[in-house]
RNA sequence: GUGAGCGUAGCUCAACAGGUUAGAGCACCGGAUUGUGGAUCCGGAGGUUGGGGGUUCGAAACCCCUCGUUCACCCCA
């Protein structure tokens, strides 16, 4: 094989990437706050597997759906079956839910989850083929409160990640009550407008009429601005739940826009839909986004059980987040010579079984190198290793911040450090 | 799926308007300095210019195809 196929060959895949260590870093200490805050309030993690039968998601994400009519990673395996990188992850804790009764349980359930996703879209900013989501979903809670609580955790947990300038933008999508009867209706006002729209208005009529409220031309903005909206087509139910929504917002001092041209993509949703955005991201604004779904388990063949949630892009979210340095507190060994390399070794063995971050030279370098290599590695300290050393079991640790150096031995090293850390 | 821009060393970028052996900074390795790091100086390694084809005496540059990437549309996290 020549090194061009070689080269080719390694390559990751289109829309993926690897996350190197400095950047895995930053995602083990956002991943850290996230599922501290999801278990505060009184989350628990459930981790399904990674490809579900392409059906679930037919039938949970809809058939009609860009989701499913085109983005799915669908693959038949040895036994002939159709299965399905998950797109998302919705249905497939909906799934277990019903597959282990979970709704016996005390409700509300609540469920977190962070995982890969996968979506065969075309790559761009803030968009992948394999890309994270934090998942949240309540079960078996009808109140308005939860819909609340749930913007109100999405939105402490922004802050206390020190993102900034976001937007809460909420909206009810109403019920299989109240929707058709507005869509009848804004399909019939576009269509008398139909002329004056330009041709990618004229298109989402029958397509998603919602739509053409984001349209980009002035004319068609003018236009839209006179077209109905949802929220004056919710029936009593809907129109309840989402006004005492909205005033529980208020109670947790939120401040929101009411966005009644907000409409998630996914067929489920119904009452309150919400969006957290940035403009920082570019076209793809939303950092995340959900709502309630409460016809999902029961159209599964479930009970008649409720369920909210939000998904949250983990990428779109670490773009947001400035990187901070940690400083490191690696203990570094410099060793001259053949003797002093192996007791070097079980030095080394000792702050391991200590708890210490300890690393080693193996090459016999001469100690300017040596210690060249450990301040590039950020080490915090230094313990130099040589034939007097050895002999008087005594050791040179030297403070490489400050520069200070003295003769100790193991233990004595031990507790400098460890005070210091 | 549609459209536009961009692919030169690990990274950021040069190379008049097509003309010797494709350069520099940072990073890396070695030395100055065989018991003391960061600074400085010297040296080294690293490239079939994403890949393939074409035009030309001559291509990193021009044309075509392809792959990748970026941004936007569609849609979404």
């Amino acid at each position: 094989m020549s090194r061009k196929e070689n080269k080719k060959q390694v390559a990751a895949i289109k829309g993926t990437k690897d996350i190197l260590p400095r950047e895995a870093r930053k995602w083990q200490q956002v991943e850290t706050v996230i599922e501290a805050t999801c278990e505060r309030y009184g989350y628990r993690e459930i981790r399904t597997p990674i490809f579900e039968a392409t059906e679930l998601f037919q039938k949970g994400t809809g058939e009609t759906s860009d989701i499913v009519m085109k983005e799915m990673y669908s693959f038949l395996d040895k036994g002939g079956r159709s299965l399905t990188l998950r797109p998302e992850y919705t249905p497939s804790i909906v799934r277990a839910i019903i597959e282990h009764r979970l709704y016996l349980q005390p409700q509300p359930m609540r469920y977190y989850y962070i995982g890969p996703m996968f979506r065969y879209d075309k790559p761009q900013k803030g968009r992948y083929r394999q890309f994270h989501q934090l998942d949240i979903e309540v079960f078996g809670e009808k109140d308005a409160a939860v819909d609340a609580e749930i913007v109100e955790m999405a939105s402490g947990l922004l802050s206390q990640l020190k993102v900034k300038g976001t937007d809460i933008l909420v909206n009810s999508v109403g019920c299989r009550k109240c929707r058709p009867g507005y869509h009848k209706e804004l399909r019939r006002q576009a269509e008398l407008a139909r002329d004056s729209l330009c041709s990618d208005c004229q298109r989402k009529i029958s397509t998603n009429p919602l739509r053409i409220f984001d349209c980009k031309e002035e004319s068609c903005r003018e236009i839209s601005q006179g077209f109905p909206k949802i929220t004056d087509f919710l029936c009593q139910e809907c129109d309840e739940h989402f006004k005492i929504f909205c005033s529980y917002l208020d109670l947790y001092g939120l401040k929101f826009k009411v966005e009644p041209r907000l409409v998630r993509g996914l067929d489920y949703y119904t009452k309150t839909t919400f969006e957290i955005v940035s403009t920082a991201l570019g076209a793809q604004d939303a950092i995340l986004g959900g709502g309630r779904y409460d016809d999902m388990i029961k159209d599964f063949g479930g009970p008649d059980v409720c369920g909210i949630g939000f998904a949250l892009g983990v990428e779109r979210l670490l773009s947001l987040i400035p990187e901070e340095k940690e400083p490191e507190n690696i203990v570094y060994l410099v060793c001259l010579g053949e003797e002093a390399k192996k007791e070097g070794m079980l030095l080394a063995q000792y702050f391991h079984k200590k708890n210490i971050e300890c690393l080693l030279e193996y090459k016999s370098r001469n100690l300017s190198n040596q210690m060249s290599r450990a301040n590039k590695i950020g080490a915090a300290w230094v313990l130099i290793i040589g034939e007097d050393e050895i002999k008087k079991k005594r050791f040179q640790l030297k403070n490489m911040a400050s520069g200070e150096q003295e003769e100790v031995t193991p233990e004595e090293a031990l507790h400098i450090i460890r005070g210091n850390i």
